[in-house]
DNA sequence: GATGAATGAGGTTTCATTCAT
DNA sequence: TATGAATGAAACCTCATTCAT
């Protein structure tokens, strides 16, 4: 028998690093010039191997675009991790939420890159792809939690939806990324500088609060997006 | 019998009707395909017109993007026409305006299409356009007024950022068009059904006023999705 | 009957202006791209009329060459013009040709540039143009009664042939000019500077003179290149 | 049995071997054809590989050309050797480089055909390229060289530009190859015959050596043009 | 005679993909 | 598993030419 390299089959190792490596690269690549503008031959490059390893792995562009998809969302449920606002208050949870996703698109572009691009498709691709649309699921569970806790507490009003509420606290944060250059460009200023944002996302999290509120219920106090300057409303 | 056409300098009405079709189907092929993604050949067969007199009257499909990206500005001019908000009560008038600027997105996909394949060139055309950035101009005057009204009768708060309210007002409604398909997929229905767009556009308006609300102010009476139902607060 | 503009058929006198007008633009253009390259849209522009004019007028690029090459022809023949010759002592004669030969290539690059250009078409189209062959005659005959003349008096070696002679004179002359780019890139300095201009016309009409001299003849006196030196040596 | 090939790294060999064949037919078709005129399509069926193949090896057109270029020169250089000439005469050795030129520049048209399109261009390729002005050094050496001994034994003139030579040197063959088709029409006779080229050949060589020779020294016997009459002078 | 619009054939170049090793 | 060479379909773009006026 041939030589057997200890602890694991020839090549293996190596391999899922290739893979990842790709992955890694492609994402990028499909972050910078959308699915059709990306080059397979650059991203190749960018994950530093042959372009016929990517085929090898992949199959076609059009799979690969489908593992960069499915890395995204898996970012994007990290991101939104429910878990650690099961226990907070109805409103600050709420708050945290939106202020959380939004800093999450600030941080991972790709995410808002790649949702774009497959928009343009219809969706095509997610459509088929089965696992995605369970990583919604404790989202929203933690959503109508915080929803249910607070209107028994009778501090947020009585009609809100939660896929409109989901919808429109990551909008709020998706387009300021989303159109991150265009703005900068209209405003002539960076959009991403600190200040900026940091009042922006101060912004996020009151609007998201102010719209729950119930009818009769006590204004509360208000955060600013600078910690050391709290109430100074 | 021939209808007989009008005397006129011979060709320039027809290169001007021309040049107007092209652009009409570069918009269209832009929204649905991205600018990697368009074919010029599909453009101009859908123009009605040989691929060679696009190149005669936009030299490049960079330069046809510019021109398509233009038209699509002019359109968000239009469709926010602030004008109209000038003598409305001011919240009625902020609400007005997100909600028009929702429906507008809804109106002409093609907005959101183009404007976030340009922001994943990273305005690199529109940075270009001086015309471009002008165009928010008035419509940053009306915010302007509006907000000073309603500070000045005590119903806003005062700390509000223009801009900022802006980015907001337009993300409520962008995202929910920009990513339409793949929130369809994972909701499992339409989101253009016109139920679920107007329980939407709702909470766009609300979400606006009760974020704008002044602390001390009496919280007005809420205005349901349904035009029928309207009543003047 | 229709008013009729005194003197002329109506337009004649323009078409013909407009005719030399695209003839100039070109030549200008063959010369400067070849046939290939040349553009028949940038040479209606040059020429400050609509492209379709070009047609009207010579119906195809190729008509428009032989048009062009006609034309450097002329002026070959006309630069070349052997009827100052006639009268001079042999040796100064064949010295005044080559050296205007190398001035009329330098004078008009174009000549140069063109003639490139049929020979690279194995001169197809000159081939066809019987015209061409006869503005050589005039010039052969000048040549051979300079030729005669010289054998006559005794200065002239005997056995030069007209036609071999004039294609070494002319050789002198061509070669400084048609490579004056890449000579100027080898030589890292411009080869029509004046100085080295006029240094290299005396080395032509030198070489020519030399050739001829018979084997017993005394060296005649050497004419430099500057005038004013002039029977320094 | 199949013909065993050589171990080998896969594909190197032949991607060298079809880089070679590729600039091969580079030449043949810019030479027959210029720059402008060259068809990608042809020389790519010429060298039996895919139009894409060229590209991926060269680039694009111009920078075809430019290796084409290259060929060229590496060309001349060879023929125009000059090693050969060190221990000649001084006279002998002229003669050799000016009918070795214009034995090397009938031998090569693609020479002279890519001299013309390059000057067409201005030398804008070659000024570019360092490598190839280099490429003088060795023979301007030889002529100093020559020049230099011919001096000190007193059979040359003193005033004798060792560039200025080279120019007329080369011109006498360059004129009549670079212009073979045009004259072949104008004088009804193949400028390549074998008798008309050998007759042209010593008259380059005669004239040459004639400009070279000092004012007082003796004049050498002359050359005949046929190989099988030479004598040693 | 003259124009400006328009065309279609064909040019260079790109690129996802395949294949032999 | 991995590579580097190679392909062919199709992309963008050019340009001589035609045509209605």
């Amino acid at each position: 028998m041939a030589v057997a390299r200890q602890r694991r089959k020839p090549g293996t190792r190596d391999a899922a690093l290739a893979r990842d490596a790709i992955l890694d690269a492609a994402v990028r690549e499909f972050a910078a010039r959308g699915l059709a503008g990306a080059r397979m031959d650059a991203l190749a490059r960018d994950a530093g191997v042959a372009k016929g390893l990517v085929f090898h792995h992949f199959g076609s562009k059009e799979e690969l675009w489908k593992a960069a998809l499915e890395r995204i969302y898996a970012l994007l449920r990290a991101g939104q991790d429910a878990d650690a606002l099961g226990t907070l208050d109805p409103a600050e949870g709420m708050r945290r939420l939106a202020r959380g996703t939004f800093r999450l698109f600030r941080a991972h572009p790709e995410i808002v890159a790649l949702m774009n691009e497959e928009n343009l498709h219809r969706a095509r691709h997610v459509r088929a792809m089965p696992r995605i649309r369970a990583l919604y699921n404790p989202l929203f569970a933690t959503i109508e939690d915080l929803l249910a806790r607070g209107r028994a507490a009778g501090v947020f009003r009585a009609d809100v939806d939660a896929t409109a509420l989901y919808i429109a606290l990551a909008g709020l944060g998706y387009f300021y990324c989303a159109n991150r250059w265009t703005l900068s460009s209209a405003f002539a200023g960076d959009m991403f500088a600190p200040r900026r944002v940091a009042a922006y996302e101060a912004l996020v999290g009151d609007m998201v609060v102010a719209y729950l509120r119930a009818p009769g219920a006590a204004a509360p106090a208000r955060r600013s997006a600078l910690p050391a300057r709290r109430r100074r409303e």
